[in-house]
DNA sequence: AATCAAATTAGAATTATTATAAATTGATAA
DNA sequence: TTATCAATTTATAATAATTCTAATTTGATT
């Protein structure tokens, strides 16, 4: 963690930001929830119990910083709020979402899956690719088991939305 | 464009809903900028053309309605707004989106192309997919061909973002 | 004409996000 | 150390999108 942290904080050197603390209390909440897709809300929330002190217009000014170094991404699933997800180091492609319309979870698709849709899109429609966003609404795999139980709620990956 | 409307309406009532004039006056404006992504405001300015007495609150009531009977989708750019997009009958999939970060321009592929990628995360995520959504930020063709050039701005298909 | 539910309106309320102005911090150089 | 200057933060106000509420209207049915 400290080494991801150290590595972050001189992306930010080289751009002449600096790793105030406030910037690193918010990093270090993205680090320890990166499982997790957190609004901005959130975030501001378990970063002030690092540090109370920190305003919300910083922690989205942060986040809007590490979002523009790549370090983070902001992620809207259609629910009224924008979310923040931390890149894998050294991905070189955003990775895909499963949002369960039953119980609200979020899993994660680290795999590629588009190399060959991007291959035909930047052809046919002659259209230069930067970045994408898929994302697949169904049932989870947590949901699909428990079909006529009542179960309705998971204990992990859960991000419930509205 | 008459028969659409109709179709609507029958699907409406199939759920015991009824076309209102309010409603109508929106379906048609829909069907007349089908391929425009029109956020809730667009919509509201453009109805009001048609019926001045409607109110906002309206609009966004009737397109939640058409959405919840996938009469359209709603869709989310990353800029604050939600837009909403005529889905083409008999299509049992959702469009993609070509966003331009340059011009911001919004183009749609109307071509599957994701059959392959379901059929895997379906199988190897357990995962029953019932919509997703696809959007691929990038340089649109327009763009690229007058790369040298500054003409920051095309004549159609712009939808530009904040 | 009476009735009842659905739909609409206007405006208030909420929620997420951004902007602003004043204060603080940190690095650098005199 | 102290002065200085820019970057950053804070608290708060402002804005923008969306939803809620209460009163009214509409439409279909008795």
């Amino acid at each position: 963690m400290e080494q991801r942290i150290e590595r972050i904080k001189k992306q930010l050197h080289s751009q002449s930001y600096k790793l105030t603390p406030q910037r690193e209390a918010t990093v270090r909440v993205l680090l320890e929830h990166e499982e997790d897709h957190l609004s901005a809300e959130d975030v501001y929330l378990l970063v002030k119990e690092k540090a109370p002190e920190i305003g919300l217009a910083t922690v989205y000014r942060t986040l809007e910083l590490l979002n523009e170094l790549e370090v983070v991404d902001k992620i809207n699933f259609g629910d009224g709020v924008s979310r923040y997800d931390l890149r894998k180091e050294g991905a070189d492609h955003f990775h895909h979402h499963l949002v369960c319309i039953e119980c609200g979870s979020v899993d994660e698709i680290q795999e590629d899956l588009l190399g060959d849709v991007e291959k035909v899109v930047e052809k046919d429609w002659n259209f230069k690719i930067k970045d994408h966003r898929l994302t697949f609404h169904g049932i989870c795999h947590r949901c699909q088991e428990e079909s006529g139980s009542n179960n309705k709620e998971h204990k992990e990956s859960n991000q419930h939305v509205r």
